[in-house]
DNA sequence: TTGTAAGCGTTATCAA
DNA sequence: TTGATAACGCTTACAA
């Protein structure tokens, strides 16, 4: 016989034990002698042995893998420092749980729909991670429909039995405000990204009765979809309003930064001509001139608590919504007092 | 009895035939009486059936899923247009084929070392994709030694069997050159990424043979990381070099877009004082101001091709190695004449 | 061309 | 506390 990868079936009887035993002991449960479990995990060890997944996925139905369908433009997700940083909190607490990650980058609705169904479909993953919540979002009702366990990222808006993992992000936009009415800035505009996105809609929010709290009337506002495009095209819109605000709140980095080098385009200076604050604290952003003012989280820890989350929701059956530091304003010196 | 999902037996049981009968069919496979084929088809149609794949990957040893590990840091993969665009390319191709990508992000060469060898002894996968290869790149024996179906996306640098799927980028360095030289620039410096990387070295080395061919001494040369921190870091060094250059390539675009943040910084105008061209094709690339010279390549269609040719050798046991359409030169306006 | 039956490597059930 | 033995859902010899 070759020496083929040895089985459940090798291990039982190298131990003198039965196939039933060892697989007791792997899975840690109750009733085997203290003795025998640590001769069949010593015997286990030394042939190298463990279970495989898929053969085990067979009888339990468990597929040991979780999944993220992302639907977004690969170019928006190229800008995002949200998307690496997550996954790799994410994988960070997969790897000692055995778990791993199947991931789906889909561009539409339909395409977002059916990766769902067919992750369910063909049983491989035990649950996933629902991100870029929509404020009317389908995928609620399409897992309880699937009875496929799932969490949120960020709270969705409709009240929900999902557990969710939130980071309060108008902390920092409230905080952008602030800083730049504490400048001096009287008329300052708002670059919101794609609001039927709840995290889109709640900033523009926060920054609607920030400048509300300051006695201050809001806009301009522009809606865009917080790409780097979208961002310059927001900040031409804004540049026409008359009078011209002096600071702007950008929804994110991208559109921040975007919207910076349009400005510069255009003959400004930031930040005496235009104070400019983004969001996200993208890398990038500290080395841009002038370096961004931005609120930046933790979305790495996101990613691991996340996952933690999730995979105590799969074994358990339930689990608890938890909530994050709030993001935070750091100051950079794309902000400064307006210039009279 | 509850009304479970469909196996296979079901749909036997229906079109009156065995199970041996209805996999053959749906695995295409020859010897089957053409009604019968299609009867079987439409039960199977009918119940919404299809085989499940981890049941199948007990039988076959085939798990329909295709490995990605990515070893870098958060912050580069959150920066690098190549990442989720390469993909969003893998993933228009599975989806077609019922596969599915299974993702690692690790940080580290023995995290990766682990990630590989988990992913084979759990069966995981039918296959991997090797991307960011180092000129000793221990992969390559190490998918060798586990027999793991691999190709190799940009040329290795030793001589290797794998099939690989490579896009010529020392085209789009010695255009940039090429067009340096035409605005005038005789003293042009370079910011290499990690030239560990194979694209790395090879960028670097289509710069030098271009200055040698241009009959320009080449330097000065600053090796980095590829971040936004060291592109400004390395920008700053060759402002300390005497004679200054007056131009400067990046190796790819967020060094480039940090370079110039740091050289406004310092007072330098661009592209009057120095010149900058980058390397990617970054979507924010056109709206940072000046808007980025920069080297396209097309990413997706470097996933499409991969997907397409990973899955050929899985199937076939075999394929052909590809060459994409080489990256290409756009000039945008941070390039211009050198001022006497 | 079709049916039967034996795997594939686990976990679950039920006795002992 | 342990051991047989039957699932789990599919593929694949081998027979008919």
């Amino acid at each position: 016989m070759v020496d083929r990868r040895p089985t459940i079936a090798d291990v039982a009887q190298r131990a003198g034990v039965s196939k039933g035993l060892v697989s007791f002991v792997v899975n840690n449960r109750p009733g085997v002698a203290a003795d025998t479990r640590a001769r069949i995990l010593a015997v286990a060890d030394e042939m190298g042995w463990r279970p495989r997944p898929n053969a085990r996925s067979l009888s339990t139905r468990r597929s040991s893998a979780l999944g993220w369908v992302v639907r977004r433009e690969p170019d928006v997700v190229a800008t995002d420092p949200f998307f690496p940083a997550f996954m790799a909190g994410v994988e960070s607490v997969l790897a000692d749980h055995g778990q791993v990650l199947v991931l789906s980058l889909v561009s539409d609705a339909v395409a977002e729909q059916r990766a769902y169904r067919t992750l369910v479909a063909d049983a491989r993953v035990d649950g996933v991670f629902l991100t870029d919540l929509h404020r009317a979002d389908d995928r609620l009702a399409l897992v309880a429909e699937l009875g496929l366990p799932a969490i949120a990222i960020g709270r969705p808006d409709a009240h929900q039995e999902l557990p969710t993992v939130d980071l309060d992000d108008t902390h920092g936009v409230a905080q952008s405000v602030e800083h730049l009415v504490e400048l001096g800035h009287r008329r300052i505009g708002y670059v919101a990204g794609d609001i039927s996105f709840v995290h889109g809609y709640r900033r523009r929010a926060a920054y609607a009765s920030s400048m509300e709290r300051a006695e201050l009337s809001a806009g301009p506002i522009v809606l865009t979809d917080f790409s780097a495009a979208g961002g310059a095209a927001a900040t031409s819109q804004i540049l026409d309003t008359d009078p011209r605000p002096t600071a702007v709140v950008y929804a994110n980095d991208v559109m921040a930064i975007a919207g910076m080098g349009l400005l510069q385009q255009r003959g400004l200076r930031v930040p005496e001509d235009m104070s400019v604050t983004g969001f996200d604290g993208a890398a990038l952003g500290r080395y841009t001139y002038p370096a961004l003012t931005t609120v930046v989280a933790d979305p790495m820890a996101w990613g691991r608590t996340a996952a933690e989350v999730l995979l105590q929701l799969i074994t358990e059956g339930h689990a608890p919504s938890v909530e994050l530091a709030p993001a935070q304003l750091v100051v950079r010196t794309s902000t400064g007092r307006p210039t009279p």
